[in-house]
DNA sequence: TGGCAAATTGACAGCGTTGTCAAACCGTTC
DNA sequence: GAACGGTTTGACAACGCTGTCAATTTGCCA
């Protein structure tokens, strides 16, 4: 019968194996340099032979690092986070890192004490901080105060030092090109949330979009939103209750665009006959739903794994910062088409 | 300027501004019997003042376990995967533990060996199998085998012995009753997948609501899925281009429900008036689609919940197995409605 | 060949906790 | 009041690894 706990080699064994010290073996797994080439190899053959693999808790006993990561999210769409989560964890693995999670509630007051406290306990080396996380002030003023390391994925510029982002002002531009291409000149916005850097930068690459065709910015066209469902639904009725309504729509993400989609269902609208729709972020649902929407599609698995490496290697030589940028894509599916009746030209 | 690493007050200064020895202090922490009352609070009252918190990697180095429950799962539902993590967060984090993720390719024949790999690795004490991973041999077998602890989520029933589990057949059977309620006898079915637990008990379900009201088995109205948006689609336009079609369809999960309500869009169908639609899950997106969908709740963060809370305490004490229930509840909304034309009674 | 700096290796003491086992203490019993 | 069993406490050695620093080897040059 085989025991599960206390079983494994040891760097012992494996220093006994290869006929070198316990220091020597350690350096070969920590890839420090000065080791001779053939002594790796030494210690490689005998650490396979044992099957031997480290002690996490004793290697950040002894090294006084934790060898983890934390994924602090406060998203409320789950395949985002399931996404980027997926990146992290490939990033973490490659280079012998654990993830853990970190669930914050921006709304609930107490969300700085409550990573002061995961901080306290698990003393994680890093954090991977995503929207709109990325930009609470106080956050990140006590992880600065606190010399904690982060990345931010699609921060606002100001605050990022180490990260990953995307040109979302230049995709939205892109976006509404498409859309002032069929013929639309009359078109919605429903912002995204107010604190959050991708609400603001969409805005811009919509006003750019509309600059660009020569149309004219109009406040009445553009209604408060929160990245919700719920907001989508309620600005949606705003917009088309209006006396000239929009014929297209740009929701500030795709969970929003299903909003507007349940609404223009609701109101017996078909699309994109009577009302063209898109959306930001290409989640998965963004497919499934009717009619499929067209959208920026943002690598977000990638992004994660980006993250994490960048976040790494920032601290393992703190000059290395930077953000790195991902590019994005359009995806055009069947809920944007001509504008109805205005022909244009 | 603060330092964030080595701050910490050790068991030592604990033991020293109370009084005691280190070990009465780890005894405190641990809850373990034979500390006097009075000891006890002097631990705590000394813990507060310092702040201490014990230090992970030390308990699990000198304990021999690592405080770690892995969540395992390869489910397509991000949601329903995001619902049960935070529930087993919610678990850990009440009795001190981490968790770890531990995503799982079933498809890959090697699934094996890479949670012998994780297991190897990260060495957690016990492992929550979230479906359809409950239910597959070759995962239980080298589980049972090598002595590793694990609950299961709504296994098939002979294989566990610690987990959490719902009436599925009980909740479909109820939705059926709704369903022949409002007129509907040719009833059709998306199969879930067949490896998994639950698409045999949502079958049977289907099949004990159908015998209750007198209506005979027609094979034809049963068609096979797994679980998917994509088996949705083809499996309704299956069905829908039957000669004598269903008015009312019970797809499998909220998700291949989504792929009929598509399908059903597609054909230009009229949800509910020419077709009613349920589901099983609640996922947030069932309220989200149009029309909303009518299906069966499961309160997947209470799972997650008790199903390691459950874990735990089999862990401490391994005589304390069994499997609790949870209740379900039908969630009507109105993607179903009255049977078109043909009106019995 | 000897001498020197750099590269390579090793001995050993922690890291902060828990397990083991023995000591001290307490309340009963005769 | 001595002996006994049970409860409570403490001393100390692990746990498996890495950091420190010293020892040894190597490569190179005069």
């Amino acid at each position: 019968m085989m025991k599960m706990t206390g079983t494994g080699a040891r760097i012992e064994d494996v220093a006994r194996v290869a006929g070198v010290s316990m220091k020597t073996v350690s350096r070969v797994f920590n890839n420090e340099p000065n080791v001779r080439p053939e002594t790796r190899s030494k210690v490689e053959v005998a650490a396979k032979k044992l099957n031997y693999r480290p002690n996490a808790s004793a290697r950040s006993l002894a090294g006084n690092r934790s060898y983890l990561v934390a994924l602090v999210y406060d998203n409320p769409s789950s395949n985002y986070v399931m996404e980027v989560l997926s990146g992290v964890l490939d990033a973490c693995k490659a280079a012998h890192y654990s993830m853990m999670l970190c669930p914050l509630e921006l709304a609930d007051q107490r969300h700085v004490d409550m990573i002061a406290e995961t901080l306290a306990q698990s003393a994680p080396d890093g954090l991977i901080l995503t929207p709109p996380l990325t930009d609470d002030l106080a956050l990140l003023h006590y992880l600065d105060t606190h010399n904690v390391r982060y990345a931010s994925i699609s921060p606002m510029a100001k605050n990022a030092k180490v990260g990953v982002f995307l040109d979302e002002r230049g995709a939205v531009r892109e976006m509404m090109a498409h859309i002032v291409a069929l013929g639309h000149s009359r078109i919605g916005h429903i912002k995204g949330h107010r604190e959050h850097g991708a609400a603001e930068w969409r805005l811009a690459g919509y006003k750019d979009g509309l600059r660009a065709a020569g149309i004219a910015y109009d406040k009445a066209l553009v209604v408060g939103g929160d990245f919700s469902f719920e907001c989508g639904l309620t600005g949606a009725e705003r917009l088309l209750a209006l006396d000239d309504p929009p014929t297209a729509i740009f929701a500030a993400n795709d969970d929003t665009a299903a909003g507007v989609l349940h609404a223009a269902a609701k109101r017996g609208l078909r699309i994109p006959r009577d009302l063209s729709v898109f959306g930001f972020d290409d989640m998965p649902m963004a497919r499934q739903l009717w009619p499929p929407l067209t959208t920026v599609y943002q690598p977000s698995r990638e992004i994660g794994r980006i993250a994490t490496e960048q976040l790494l290697s920032s601290m393992r030589d703190s000059s290395a910062t930077g953000m790195v940028q991902v590019p994005y894509a359009l995806h055009v599916r069947d809920s944007t088409g001509p504008a109805p009746k205005r022909a244009t030209a």
